[in-house]
RNA sequence: CAUAUGGUC
């Protein structure tokens, strides 16, 4: 039933099924609602979303927890309404609910996108005094922001500074990085930081060659994205 | 391994 609701990214069956359920009688649970809300709010139906998140705290039907929150905020982030996402945030707060590093990093990695990095930062400093430790989506939301406003020097030196020492980078980090430094027309140094991950025992995916292979072609680097194609194979990667 | 967050296309 939960597998079917997943599948139909049908807001209005998704809607209708769900009235069916109470209708004969079957409250749905947290589990359920969280689903269909998410559904909605990724149908930018994030209205929809609020409100049964409304009838969930007035306490028609069961309650509220944080992944319905935090999904909500997921919701309003994208759709760039931060303001909104922020109030959502400091609802659940008052209401005695701890957000946790999901719900930071859905409302981080809807600052990054609307290019508020310093208030991105504020929020990690947040998180921190709440005893929340930044993972690595909350590094590559930066990561990525920083590339995005030409802050490439910023992203390096966060990179080198803060992700690396902690030893929480992974492939979605430094390919986000890549990219920044190859649309910045830094593939050398692209480069240098790759077989620097690559030293450190880690293994890139497709994507992160993918990155490099199109950040040299979009150089004109014809050897280069040959020379990129051959190490994937080296690494017992296959193009894709 | 029942529901929420990040990278290329």
């Amino acid at each position: 039933f939960l597998y079917a609701l997943c599948t139909i990214n049908n807001p209005g069956e998704l809607l209708n099924f769900m009235l069916d359920m109470v209708q004969r009688g079957c409250p749905p649970d947290v589990l359920t609602l969280n689903t269909v809300i998410h559904g909605l709010c990724k149908a930018s139906r994030v209205d929809e979303a609020k409100k049964i998140l409304d009838d969930m705290k007035i306490g028609n039907v069961c309650t509220p927890d944080v992944i319905t929150f935090s999904t909500v905020i997921r919701g309003l982030s994208d759709l760039g309404w931060l303001d909104e996402a922020f109030d959502i945030l400091h609802e659940m707060q008052q209401r005695g609910y701890s957000p946790n590093v999901l719900t930071y990093n859905a409302i981080i990695h809807g600052l990054c996108k609307a290019q508020k990095i310093d208030k991105a930062f504020e929020v990690i400093d947040e998180m921190e005094c709440n005893g929340l430790r930044p993972d690595s989506v909350t590094y590559t939301a930066i990561i990525d922001g920083l590339c995005e406003t030409a802050q490439l020097q910023k992203a390096l030196s966060f990179w080198h500074g803060i992700v690396k020492p902690s030893r929480n980078h992974d492939d979605f980090i430094y390919t986000s990085l890549l990219r920044g430094m190859c649309k910045a027309g830094e593939f050398v140094e692209a480069r240098n930081i790759l077989d620097g991950v690559l030293k450190d025992g880690f293994a890139p995916g497709i994507v992160t060659y993918n990155v490099l292979i199109d950040g040299a072609c979009e150089l004109g680097l014809k050897m280069e994205a040959y020379d990129i194609l051959n190490q994937m194979r080296e690494n017992n990667l296959t193009p894709d």
